[in-house]
DNA sequence: ATGACTTACAGGGTAAGA
């Protein structure tokens, strides 16, 4: 399979945020974009542009909150197939928080993981218990012996060195020792984060808040990321942050964040760029 | 700081986000 760039892009509203969203694959040409916080219902979701604009999707929507989606390029001739469109465990959630797609060769599992606050409370239970059911699905996929990603929004801020400053944030559910636990378990069962792993030693950002000037200030969280297990991380090449689109007029408090996979099969070292 | 924005839903003021 040739070379694939897989984003992960928080839109706040695909509605308000159409137009960006548009201008944001017309340059740079995502193959795959993972989409969170739709706020939308399924009815809702502007399929007859995004295949305007050279996209095939998939997508769970829900009235006013939460709402995720997959698109692929169409120009791949793989569209996505959808695997499931909730995390296995609770027939009772109704939030639309994850689904998944087989494209090509890949396994993609899109995430809106719950925010938590306030905490301590309900949603913060909510908030780790979804997370417990993410860690048991992402450990059969894990092992399913093709290259797997598990991006989007995780709601979480893994270590103090992914954020401006903790000092404000100490109480946010974001930051809490047991949020971070169970990232920190996720990632041990044999998950790279990949932008970590590619700038062991950078800031980086996905999110500014909308409050306090936080990205005129560059005060931001490292919340959006990129899973890869074992299959997938052997062919990490490249990736980033479109921090272009977070200056735009009204944007989205998150900026898409991406990684190249490089071409080859499954379990084997990638040996180049690929065509 | 139960925030200093922003969105959806509605058609004004809540609820929610992180």
């Amino acid at each position: 399979m040739p070379t694939v760039e897989i984003a992960t892009f928080n839109v706040n509203g695909i509605r308000a945020r159409l137009p960006h969203l548009l201008q944001w694959l017309e340059r740079e040409q995502p193959d795959i974009a993972c989409l969170q916080e739709l706020k939308a219902v399924s009815e809702g979701f502007p399929i007859l542009d995004l295949r305007a604009a050279g996209y095939e999707a998939i997508w769970h929507g829900q009235r006013s909150w939460n709402g995720v989606a997959i698109l692929v390029k169409s120009a791949r001739g793989t569209p996505p197939a959808e695997a499931r469109r909730a995390l296995p465990g609770d027939p009772d959630d109704v939030h639309s928080r994850y689904i998944e797609a087989e494209v090509g060769e890949l396994v993609v599992g899109c995430l809106y993981l719950p925010n938590g606050n306030p905490q301590p409370g309900p949603k913060f239970d909510y908030k780790l218990r979804w997370f417990e059911r993410l860690i048991e699905h992402a450990a059969t996929l894990r092992a399913c012996g093709r290259p797997v990603v598990l991006a989007g929004d995780y709601n979480v801020v893994p270590t103090d060195f992914d954020i401006y400053n903790p000092r404000s944030w100490l109480k946010d559910a974001l930051l809490q020792p047991e949020s971070r636990e169970c990232y920190r378990r996720l990632l041990a069962q044999g998950w790279t984060d990949a932008l970590r792993t590619l700038y062991p030693e950078e800031r980086i950002y996905t999110f500014w808040d909308y409050f306090r000037q936080g990205w005129q200030r560059n005060a931001g969280l490292r919340i959006d990321h990129l899973l890869l297990n074992a299959e997938a991380a052997t062919r990490l090449h490249e990736g980033g942050v479109d921090r272009w689109v977070r200056d735009l007029e009204k944007p989205s408090d998150h900026a898409p964040t991406w990684i190249t996979l490089d071409g080859g099969r499954a379990g084997r070292a990638a040996t180049g760029a690929g065509s």
